[in-house]
DNA sequence: TGTTCTATTGCAATCGATTGCAAAGCCGAA
DNA sequence: TTCGGCTTTGCAATCGATTGCAATAGAACA
């Protein structure tokens, strides 16, 4: 069963991957000493000219640092656990990237979990756990519950992005919901709307309970009647789901002059419902989306949408979790970041 | 700077992760009984009575092995590396997908480096190297020829999606380029277009040489001359590359009827590029694209284009490492797809 | 010259799991 | 009763790097 990748002529040093050992032959030193000066922290207890000859030595043989056998010693992976919610969702690799470049920088690599064509996110936290990662950044918006309580129990250093938990507990980076759905209303009222829809998202992820109660909010701080701002709430944030319940919002006694969906991937699905009963947009009713996706500004009519720093929240989601990592109590746990509304061609004003 | 997580009192095991140790000791067997029973491939020398002692034992305890002793032990880490053009390319998610759930179900998991916002291609597959993956997966279109000769002297299995290398050598998923260029062409051709313009993608990646030389041959196999074929290429495969490069091709003495882009991201440039001049598609000019992007069917108008099959791509990478892991040399090297044209709006008949 | 101090290096244990080999226990057959 | 053979388990080395402690050497100082 033993598998021999090295040649029978076992002369100078094996052929596989230089180990601290073969340094250390090379040099006429003991290898911790090797480990010393390889390593930027321990490097100052090792004579220079020795730390250069070792260094020198490192390099002709193409020594690389073994991760895993440096990782069980310490008991650090150097590996981060990411859980998406779904990769193929044009909305997260802007916040996957900002957050890998950051850890990356420190030394980090990321392992993505994908939520969406995967097992249960508990069973996907554990095999992430299995691997040692050093923290965990969920992205995955329909976290439940246990997740949040496995991590916390597993004494896990996690942090949430693009999404709150229930009670507050864990540090996370989002975009300010209330503050994105009051941008998508203002604009409409505006523009004269008075009655105004608005396809929710699921209801059991932070950005859809938030948005809806945004929007919620924003219509009373209009001072616009709830009978006159139905909501629609969706099962999950696909097209077709914003289709069936736009579908849903049209078949209303008094129809909407204008709809706010929750996400855009939703408010691409309204457009279909739109084309399904013969209306236009803006024409007949104009559209507003959420998250400025790549892409909504080419889409018949643009898109206007409530543009969300992804890349940043996924800097900021990066930063606290470095910051636990690193062991210091960041000053703030919980970062907003302020939206801002993108006007194109899915909205105009209303006539009376 | 020892770091004590566990409670002063220690009176059962240790508080943080358990270890086998901790599971030996409950059942009052040897470590090295509990690794072979909880090892399906070992489970057959223990006797059955005692595995499921010891299997009981290490659920109640939530005993999870630790992959990074076991890696070092066994010289393998279970991480499959996959170096990626660009995170944030709406084609490669599916690709990704694709890759990842295979792998993942043969108990890999994955760790993407992304070559589109980091350093060298060479440093990230050092680093990946470094992690101790035992195996690659290429998505990376810009490859050059010493990082496929690094991995190959690293003697670590390699697989390449979504292109081909030079020579050859390294197994790959790919699409039939040549087809798919075919495809393009025929369908103008049949349309009656005679001068057809093509922004080809770069030259030094597999998919930019290899389309053009398909757009060439297509071109002559229809019997068309050179002249009225001219081609633009670009240095990077992004909407404002291709707006230029349209822009190149708009303004020379005989103006194309209809453009054939390299890939979407590059048509969508196009669109740009009309809109820029003042010209309409289809009206003026038809475009066709490459790829069938995500929401490509939502732009104006709805684009015609190449879809070619992502996410099996991305399978059959995953297959194609899978067999060099487990030792098999498969049958076939390299697995090419079979693109498919997708007619929308972007296209329509020359009017002579 | 003797002593203390410091800078540098070596030693050996350790992290958690795996695995070749040896030992122990048990069976039946001669 | 004894021996060969089989199953099951224990032992101990090993993977590669890290690190507390000990040892050494040389310098500085009295």
């Amino acid at each position: 069963m033993k598998r021999t990748l090295r040649p029978a002529a076992g002369l100078h040093a094996s052929s596989s991957r230089p180990t601290i050992k073969d340094v250390a032959a090379r040099c006429g030193v003991h290898p911790s000493t090797v480990s010393r000066a390889l390593s930027p922290a321990m490097k100052h207890l090792v004579a220079a000219d020795v730390a250069d000859k070792i260094q020198a030595a490192a390099n002709a043989l193409g020594y690389r640092l073994n991760m895993a056998a440096k990782g069980l010693r310490t008991g650090r992976s150097g590996l981060i656990g990411v859980l998406a919610p779904d990769i193929a969702d044009p909305g997260f690799p802007p916040m996957l990237s900002g957050i890998a470049d950051h850890l990356h920088a420190q030394g980090y690599a990321t392992i993505v979990a994908d939520a969406g064509t995967e097992g249960s996110e508990r069973d996907l936290v554990d095999r992430l756990i299995a691997r040692g990662v050093d923290g965990l950044v969920l992205a995955t918006v329909s976290l439940r519950d246990d997740v949040v309580k496995h991590c916390l129990d597993a004494a896990l250093p996690v942090v949430l992005v693009n999404r709150v938990d229930a009670a507050g507990l864990l540090p996370s980076a989002a975009s300010d919901d209330a503050a994105g759905m009051r941008l998508a209303v203002q604009h409409l009222v505006a523009l004269g709307h008075r009655r105004i829809g608005h396809v929710a998202g699921p209801q059991h992820i932070s950005t859809g309970a938030r948005r809806r109660a945004g929007f919620e909010a924003s219509i009373r701080a209009a001072g616009l009647s709830a009978r006159h701002a139905p909501v629609e709430a969706v099962e999950t944030y696909t097209r077709a789901a914003g289709r069936e319940a736009a579908l849903r919002l049209l078949a209303r006694r008094t129809r909407p002059t204008a709809i706010v969906a929750a996400n855009d991937l939703l408010a691409l699905g309204v457009y279909d419902a739109l084309a399904a009963r013969g209306l236009t947009c803006p024409g007949d009713i104009s559209v507003v989306g959420h998250n400025d996706m790549p892409f909504v500004d080419m889409v018949a009519p643009p898109l206007t949408t409530v543009r969300i720093a992804q890349r940043d929240m996924g800097e900021a989601a990066a930063r606290l979790l470095l910051d636990r990592l690193a062991g210091r109590e960041a000053a703030t746990d919980h970062i907003v970041l302020a939206p801002e509304l993108i006007i194109r061609g899915s909205t105009i004003a209303y006539e009376h």
